[in-house]
DNA sequence: CTGGATATTTCATGTTGTCAAGTAAATGGG
DNA sequence: CCCATTTACTTGACAACATGAAATATCCAG
């Protein structure tokens, strides 16, 4: 039995989500793309602009292996984007931090992420909380 | 000008919506998983279940250059689950469409999709109906 | 019929992702 | 202290996805 009790409503909300989703990314490639940097790497630098963070850790961030983080820092770096420091705490670790062009590059990229800003304005201030509520509950469930 | 009227509870809804974002990716990953396929392939494959369709049409769904959408192709029929037609009205166009067993696989991938229905559980259908029509005006904001 | 537009593919290239193997450093039980 | 294990990161091999340019076949307008 594929689909009982399917609730309409509830199938419009999924199409709307799946629509959320769609246009998020298409405007976050397209303002990492301005600056030219790809999706992941926009995430990295964002994720480092707000403190230096281990390679295993931004790994975890991602949900990606490891390996996978030493070739977006790696292109990073080779921007002047970013720096690999050592961990005074643990010779193992190095801590990807932001260098000054980096850290201006973060607040630009910040800056032109207004896709979900703009379109809340449409929203009451009373009607943007009740969404908050909704969705807070929505990723609890 | 950087930050001008930042309404904390927009800056939440935002969070919010990148919370959501980054659930639906990895539900959706993890579904397509489950039968063997990418996110790429799960949606290119689900897409053709509704009806069989030009590359080129593919491409404009999925917002990418068409020579990308040969590639897809070419791995889903190599597993049996799609294949090349011609189109009777136009010999320079392909219609990709799923073969018995690619219906079947899209049928079941469906049925695993259910990460946004079960979350919504926890609302009621009055709320859900209030989540609908904020999204909807959010996205046409 | 010819010239330009359109649909698809191929090729070169780059980024992201995985996994397995390797190096270096920390850590804990004897 | 010493060694075995674990942890952090990198490297290398490989696949999928993505773009852009060039090639081929077909369509269509004049």
């Amino acid at each position: 039995m594929p689909s009982r009790r399917v609730d309409p409503v509830t199938v419009e909300v999924v199409e709307l989500i799946g629509d959320v989703v769609s246009r998020y990314h298409m405007e976050y490639e397209h303002a990492a793309a301005s600056h030219q940097l790809t999706g992941a790497q926009a995430k990295v630098l964002n994720l480092l602009s707000l403190e230096p963070t281990p390679m295993r850790r931004i790994a975890q961030k991602l949900r990606c292996e490891p390996s996978n983080v030493t070739g977006i820092i790696d292109r990073l770096e080779s921007r002047g984007l970013v720096e690999r420091r050592p961990d005074p705490a643990d010779r193992r670790v190095k801590l990807a931090a932001p260098t000054e062009e980096g850290l201006q590059t973060a607040e630009r990229l910040r800056e032109s992420l207004d896709f979900a800003r703009e379109p809340l304005a449409g929203l009451s201030a009373a009607e943007r909380a009740v969404l908050r509520d909704l969705l807070k509950r929505m990723l609890e469930g």
